[in-house]
DNA sequence: CTCAACCCTCGACCAGCGGTTGAGGTCCGT
DNA sequence: ACGGACCTCAACCGCTGGTCGAGGGTTGAG
């Protein structure tokens, strides 16, 4: 109930962070992005929002580059109910209403305003030609609703297009499509169909085993 | 048709990038960012790709805080076949850098000293039962190797262990590890069945495809 | 030919970031 | 009352991303 010590803290970020430290924990302190709680002699008892808050600056750390700085002011911008507004890559002149700088890898949660690109947008925000569009539809990679795309539809294209230049080309990642489906349902079946507030929890937990699974299954060096 | 000199070259960025300078040109080149050609007496010579270059790096490092280090292996992707916009018709000078996508979002870069865990230590360390453990191995979600275990082992027990809580086990679980071998076996297929430089590069980029799609297939709110 | 403006290299130096280290001391469970 | 976990504070450190200056060629206008 009262928080953990800051050794145990260490335990737990240990294993998805390697290289997080006692002394970085408290540097990170020092420098305002958590601010834990004492006991009356002076521990430091970490809540699990101080962990999600460290988990956070980590993960932005590690993934995004960010330096402390910013991640400070991102964190600041969430406790003040904003999003992050992280500055992606600058938009073309094109400019759509707002290219999802993905504030955090494993954040499920619902954005309030979601992304809708039409097919031009989302061609000019993730910078690929339309026949790999066309492809991808084809695939079931990328999938409209109505007349529009979601803003992950650009991470989807631009991965691809990466993929591509190493000869995947979409019809080898169909695969990725029915995996991601039945992991969708596997969710569903917890949740129900209705997104509820579970519903991003599942899915980043999900991703965080697939992530890990991958890693541990990869050639060792 | 003979490209621009240094000092050209500093006044057409200063416009956009008010910190740039002689020396940093030439750092970035130092860096290995561009090449620009050389004159016969080894004045440098810019030609308009060289320009387009150093206007990414200057970018990408302004608006998304990546690190030279990183700022170059997205160059190196993009020379390497994957030019959305970069080799076509220099547009703005903004719409570069939304090319090669974001940043990496795992590391899957070979680990210096791969963490090697008694299964006490990984019980220890992920918190977990003896029997989920069990039942993990058994259901080939967690693998020793000899008799040890390695670091992501730890992230696969915690996930699951908090999976278990909304009622998912091990045994539901098995997709994932089928998904992953697939995963894993496509990038090999790129590859081949070593670590190489690329493994970590694919793995990251199949994975971000994979977040992406299970995103996108989400129920809305 | 000469002069100013421009450009070159190379090595030394530097500031800030992101921590690490260690000394010296307190707190807590057994 | 002991060992291990924790505390603070100041000094120190390695890396990144440059800057600076000495010493010296190149170019072009006059």
């Amino acid at each position: 109930m009262g928080g953990r010590g800051i050794g145990e803290v260490l335990q737990l970020l240990q294993a998805e962070f390697a290289d997080v430290t006692i002394s970085k924990i408290r540097f990170l302190e020092a420098e305002g992005l958590v601010t834990p709680a004492r006991t009356a002699s002076g521990y430091r008892k970490f809540s699990a929002a101080d962990l999600d808050r460290l988990r956070y600056v980590l993960t932005a750390q590690r993934d995004q580059y960010l330096p402390l700085k910013v991640i400070k002011e991102h964190l600041g911008a969430i406790d003040r109910g904003l999003q992050p507004a992280a500055a992606g890559p600058p938009v073309a002149p094109s400019s759509l209403p707002q290219t999802p700088g993905q504030p955090v890898p494993e954040d499920f949660g619902a954005t309030g305003t979601e992304l809708r690109l039409t097919r031009d947008e989302l061609r000019a925000a993730a910078g690929v030609p339309s026949e790999l569009l066309d492809e991808l539809e084809s695939h079931g990679l990328v999938v409209a609703s109505g007349n529009h795309y979601g803003g992950d539809a650009i991470v989807i294209a631009q991965v691809a297009a990466e993929l591509a230049a190493y000869g995947l080309e979409p019809r080898h990642l169909r695969a990725f499509r029915t995996a991601a489906d039945r992991e969708v349902g596997l969710i569903e079946q917890v949740t129900g169909p209705r997104r509820t507030e579970q519903t991003g929890e599942l899915a980043a937990l999900t991703v965080r085993l697939h992530t890990a699974l991958v890693r541990s299954r990869l050639p060792r060096s």
